[in-house]
DNA sequence: TTACACTACGAAAACGTTTTCGTGTTGAAA
DNA sequence: TTTCAACACGAAAACGTTTTCGTAGTGTAA
């Protein structure tokens, strides 16, 4: 077993000094040609590589970012890291990943935990738990030390950093807009509670719409859903016992869903009913009919906000003028509608 | 803003030595009480935090795991990496993700990268171009340098490291044997390239168990795809140019693609012809109809990688003899075959 | 008084780098 | 011969910890 070889090994085997082996290595023009190849040919028939953790002590700089995300096995939010990831390898920088969970404290001791010198900053979404409590204390606190944090999605006003986000309400109304100048003008909404920013923000937009075209707002079509796990009977419920020809889903699951649900009442989409989803997942690609859709852009989501992260990381005197990118969307037609 | 606050700050601040601020902090049984309840609230007040790169440094344990994987827009590897950071969260260890995209290339750099002292260990899964090229230099080199490697799902016997697999050969055997018995007899495969490791070992299991059955092989019912954004117009020829009853597909993306194009030359799943997927991931359970398929378990999958790598970090004497844990697979019925 | 054991703390090394500064040697110019 | 620059290298500090070891000062027993 060959371990790793330091420079204090190098520089003993060939009987010079630490520094001269650094310097040779960094090609530095103190060192004589004659001792820099040799320290080379070593170095390289050693294999020798620079010890990060080293570096990163010496450099105050870890080159790494970290990413706390509320759960992976989400299609969303695996494209915005794979667009993060991208981004960072580019730049020459890691990415380490923890889960939230949706959970407040998981949040806070990850956050605390990468918040210790491993990371030079933070690219994250919020917890469900944390949009309730509205306690963002943890937040702050490493905003005050210093690091950069880029928020993403799940945001919140009352933190002031760096923000990639998409028009969640403009989205909804254009979603909601394309139900109403097409003829349809019963159509229900299904969405989740309000203290999730992103469905608020999308209820509002559906509600919006509604009041500018004149339609008349039927509170019965509007459902809000807890339990993601338990739905399909409210939607059942809210299908049959009500004369809608549309429907705007917040997400993608809650769509397939609604769909399924139509399909059980004998009805069919589009001709009967008409569908609008939200994200554009595995879901809505491979569902049949597949579903129209408003497209997030997670990869470019990942992107952007890695790129905001990197420049503050990278330019020395930090101002204090914090931007919030809006990622635009688009609606993807598909089967689930008809125009 | 306030820094982060260092021992040497804080001693400086009680005009003590750096010695006896860390002593107190841990509660060493060297310094007087009032010493140690004056630091210790100091620290409090000031929020102190043990640097982790400096922690890292001295021990010489980064509590990181390394993970590499094909792709993370993947449901199956997005649960393998959710079952991974559970269990390493719980032992007190953080997840650094990287990509490679398929590219060997990649592999071998994010390798190198985090193998130059930021992490403890990997957990990978091999890329496409890997297996193709057969060239695993890279992994002996980690291996050497006493880095522990777990291999999951995409392996190779070139390698001697602890692994996690499922038994695709059975898995595949299991799902024939279900048609055969079934009184299916017309099963069509749909896979992909041989080096694929994966995909090899499920053609095996599907022919070793044609073959026990005294099942006629058909060679025009096996189709290889290599491109897999374009493999409609392959399954629909297969589909119209033989008189099949059943489709196995080693992915549910092939097995969804074969539904959609059974569905467009009007015949019916599963009344016409069954299917059967393999990876129970979000196309299965919420396709229409959905898909019985083979659950790979990607959760637990990491769940066990992580436990084997981390107890082998644990232990210090490093006894070579590596193990092969097998995930036990589960065909789950769904709507697309009838018994 | 002497010897010795505690108590409570500090100095310093170590982890692996990079970089600043100091210094001995050489050669050339004066 | 003296002076000085250029060259080639080494010592040491710094990053932030932990831990080993040494040592003042105090108290107690003989």
């Amino acid at each position: 077993m060959r371990r790793k070889v330091t420079l204090k090994q190098i520089a003993k085997e060939l009987d010079i000094s630490i520094s001269t082996v650094s310097k040779s290595l960094r090609d530095s023009h103190e060192i004589s040609e004659e001792t820099r190849l040799k320290v080379k040919a070593f170095a390289k028939l050693y294999n020798y590589k620079p010890n990060n953790i080293a570096l990163s002590l010496k450099n105050k700089k870890t080159k790494t970012i970290g990413i706390i995300i509320p759960e992976i096995v989400h299609h969303f939010f695996a494209t915005v890291i794979s667009g993060i990831e991208h981004v960072a390898n580019e730049f020459g920088y890691n990415v380490i990943v923890t889960l939230s969970d949706e959970s407040f404290d998981k949040e806070v001791i990850n956050l605390e935990m990468l918040a210790s010198g491993s990371t030079d900053g933070f690219i994250m979404s919020l917890s469900k738990e944390t949009q309730l409590k509205k306690d963002f204390h943890h937040l702050e606190e490493v905003i005050n030390q210093g690091m950069p944090v880029v928020l993403f999605d799940r945001v919140t006003n009352d933190i002031f950093c760096d923000k990639v986000i998409i028009d969640d309400q403009l989205a909804a109304y254009n979603a909601t807009e394309f139900f109403i100048t097409n003829k349809y003008k019963n159509i229900a909404l299904i969405t989740t509670v309000d203290y999730v920013s992103v469905g608020k923000l999308r209820t509002e937009g559906y509600l919006k719409a509604l009041a500018d075209y004149d339609v008349k707002l039927d509170e019965n079509l509007i459902i809000k859903v807890e339990d993601i796990d338990h739905c399909q009977d409210q939607i059942i419920d809210l299908i049959t016992n009500n004369a809608i020809d549309a429907v705007f889903a917040v997400n993608e699951l809650f769509a397939v869903t609604a769909i399924k649900a139509i399909n059980k009442i004998g009805k069919k989409v589009p001709d009967d009913i008409a569908v609008i989803g939200f994200t554009d997942g595995i879901i809505s690609q491979f569902s049949t009919p597949t579903i129209t859709t408003v497209s997030q852009n997670g990869i470019k989501m990942g992107q952007k906000a890695a790129k905001m992260l990197i420049e503050r990381l990278e330019k020395e005197e930090d101002d204090e003028q914090y931007t919030t990118e809006i990622i635009e969307t688009e609606l993807i037609f598909r089967e689930s509608t008809t125009t």
